[in-house]
DNA sequence: GTCTATAAACTGATAGAC
DNA sequence: GTCTATCAGTTTATAGAC
């Protein structure tokens, strides 16, 4: 039973309002609507309205890139880590699918260092994701298709879990990740 | 070589411009700027902002409201008809990724009957797809899993391409499908 | 078809009272 | 910690000259 600080509370708010309407589309005045005070009552907890997107953003990237360097440096083979990046990004959707939207969505709207830091921690993570995939071919526990459909369609289907989570109605984490790893990695046919 | 209209390169410039920043944070004239005239200038063209991104949605969700309706009352069996669907959005991608990007993540911007219209030809889209893949659960075409999963994740991907494929160099329509259906549908382990 | 000038509203943010 | 008042800049859009 945390007790949230002020600025949390706002930029908790303010996620929502980003995954509604967009970063650009939310203005202070909406987002202290909806704290019931005044937009310059909001200058007592956060410096800019940007400093609530970074906030957002770089922990969420700072969550990704940790687990997946955890998964990286273990000594699983390839399908094993595939459902641990898969299980890796249930985990992050259930406990934050709000702050998940500023990350798809809006990440083109931090500024200086943190758009380069973000940046580089998204590449970073997409190029794990391919020597995964690009070694588990090499070993025949993949099948070799076209390595890089298999990333984009399995980081499209992840990265979009935000948006499909929510709209499930009391479904479990575990059930959640066997079906996925089964329809991600097994086909339908 | 037909001619493109004044309106039409606005259009087809805004778009590039929304799907770099989204809708809300492009302005007037920076798309003014963009076709090289000043924001005035535009509004000879078009009546306000918000025609210029109702006419880049409708018209492609249009699209896709056309080619779902021939796909479901053909005579195919499941298979096929998802196959048809995976080629439907490579096909619409390819002519207009940039417009996608509007569709996808700009839609709530849309305005009083152009949005109402909008939300039911997804709603639309979304329920065939669905009733597709379990008529072929029904008849054993389709592992059973999870329906919703597999709806999830085909859409998802799909509705990704736009981003994906214009980072891919000279990859061919057909390839692109073939390798699409057989990651999408058949699986890689 | 493009321009300059400008209206009217909205934006993020600050100063200072309580 | 919240308020009122306000600033300086930006936004979409219009009017009218060329």
């Amino acid at each position: 039973m945390r007790q949230e600080s002020r600025k949390q509370e706002i930029v908790n708010a303010a996620a929502i309002l980003f995954k509604e309407k967009g970063y650009s589309a939310v203005t202070m005045r909406d987002l202290a609507t909806t704290m019931g005070i005044k937009a310059a009552s909001l200058y007592n907890h956060i410096q800019s309205k940007q400093e609530i997107l970074s906030t957002i953003i770089i922990e969420l990237a700072e969550e990704f890139t940790s687990g997946m360097n955890e998964i990286v440096s273990s000594d699983q083979n390839s399908i094993q880590k595939l459902e641990n990046i898969i299980s890796l990004h249930i985990d992050v959707t259930l406990r934050n699918a709000d702050g998940l939207a500023s990350l798809n969505n809006d990440w083109m709207h931090l500024e200086e260092d943190n758009l380069l830091y973000f940046e580089k921690m998204r590449q970073d993570y997409e190029d794990n994701f391919r020597q995964i995939v690009k070694k588990g071919v090499d070993v025949n526990e993949i099948k070799s298709n076209n390595i890089e459909i298999i990333v984009f369609s399995t980081l499209s289907t992840l990265r979009t879990l935000y948006l499909w989570y929510p709209k499930q109605k009391n479904i479990d984490a575990n059930i959640l990740k066997k079906d996925m790893i089964s329809v991600l990695l097994k086909g339908v046919v």
